[in-house]
DNA sequence: CGAGTGACAGATATTGAAATATGTCACTCG
DNA sequence: CGAGTGACATATTTCAATATCTGTCACTCG
């Protein structure tokens, strides 16, 4: 990290600057002084561009989960073979970016889901999204016939449920069994059979 | 709590001993000496019982289980009017009474919860019993025709992960939510369905 | 005997004083 | 000006001492 450039102190520079502090030291050690020294300011510079320690850890969890979201969209609003095969495309997709992220980096990721506890709110408005992309799936199954929905949005809500285990960071530590696979395919089969026309 | 009976010391007056001080205390605070004082003996006869106070917590732990395992076990080996039918009423039987536990003395809950985190091998040999109830009722469906499925316990198993945010204790605050019962019967509606011949 | 004891060593938890962090703001200086 | 500062008051965390608890065992006594 270097100690500072004279570059203007913006807010994406500060937000930068604190997801690379929360990687190194960690969601209970990594600190607004941190970051500021990692920018060469003081920490009262931070302080003009995030109201609060709070409002600075949620921006980052926003901007985070915001960048996970764009692979999904794209399989979203991709043409697809079927509607079923795309909905399944894309349980299968969520599932193996949480899963590397989770096998991959296991601290980081730890470090990450300790921000989403904290930022319940951004998580829920981020779910919302998550389930809004499903329900746009089904729709088009519905209109296409092969699936079946009298309540689309309900039936996006329970297939989100359904698939928790795989998908909700508190399962992470489950993710590294070797059955998990099996598993995961066995619910997504349950779910897309129970929403085939 | 009688300061002591002259009865003999058994394990099973230690359990029940045990119960009444974590639910006093806690699960941080109830302590070996506590129980030992509720049963009016030293602490070290506690340990002509149990070999440790894990042990103990363990056992507690394993009576508590199985005691909410005999109303499911009775739905199971009930006749029922269908086999899917009887999933629903196994699954909503499941759910309320998880609901209204962790409702009714969510303090309490709240100390059930951490002792089963504590004893992950008790849970699981629990979440097995639970699961082979469901692979018995979906048995009894694929018998009569009106379940399908080509690997039952997979299917069980695959019923049960769906449906864990019904009934896994992570999600107990949830379960407070005036939609939870709405969501429930869509997730049961859709994995029914799923497994319907 | 043998169920129960209680003093003991080592492990764990509590506490409160010192150290560090958060958040504010009057000020500096380009 | 106005972006940035740093000294300050308050809140939170850390750390080491103290207290309590766990687990053992030689012993008691009905």
């Amino acid at each position: 990290m270097p100690p500072a450039a004279a570059e203007p102190l913006t807010p994406e520079r500060i937000l930068e600057t604190t997801e690379e502090v929360l990687r190194r030291f960690g969601p209970t050690k990594a600190t607004v002084v941190d970051v500021a020294r990692a920018l060469g300011v003081s920490h009262g510079s931070v302080y003009r561009h995030f109201p609060s320690k709070a409002a600075l850890r949620e921006a980052v969890t926003d901007r985070w989960l915001a960048r996970s979201v764009v692979m999904l969209e794209q399989i979203t609003s991709a043409p697809a073979e079927s509607a079923p095969s795309k909905l399944e495309a894309w349980l299968e997709a969520l599932f193996e970016a949480k899963r590397h992220k989770a096998g991959d980096d296991p601290e980081l990721f730890a470090t990450y889901t300790v921000l989403l506890t904290e930022n319940s709110g951004v998580v829920d408005a981020h779910l919302t999204e998550l389930i809004d992309q499903l329900g746009r799936i089904i729709s088009e199954g519905v209109a296409a016939g092969s699936l079946a929905a009298d309540d689309v949005p309900a039936a996006a809500r329970a297939v989100f449920d359904a698939t928790g285990r795989f998908h909700d960071p508190q399962y992470a530590a489950d993710w590294l069994s070797p059955t998990i696979i099996t598993e995961f395919e066995a619910v997504t089969a349950l779910v897309v059979r129970g929403l085939r026309a």
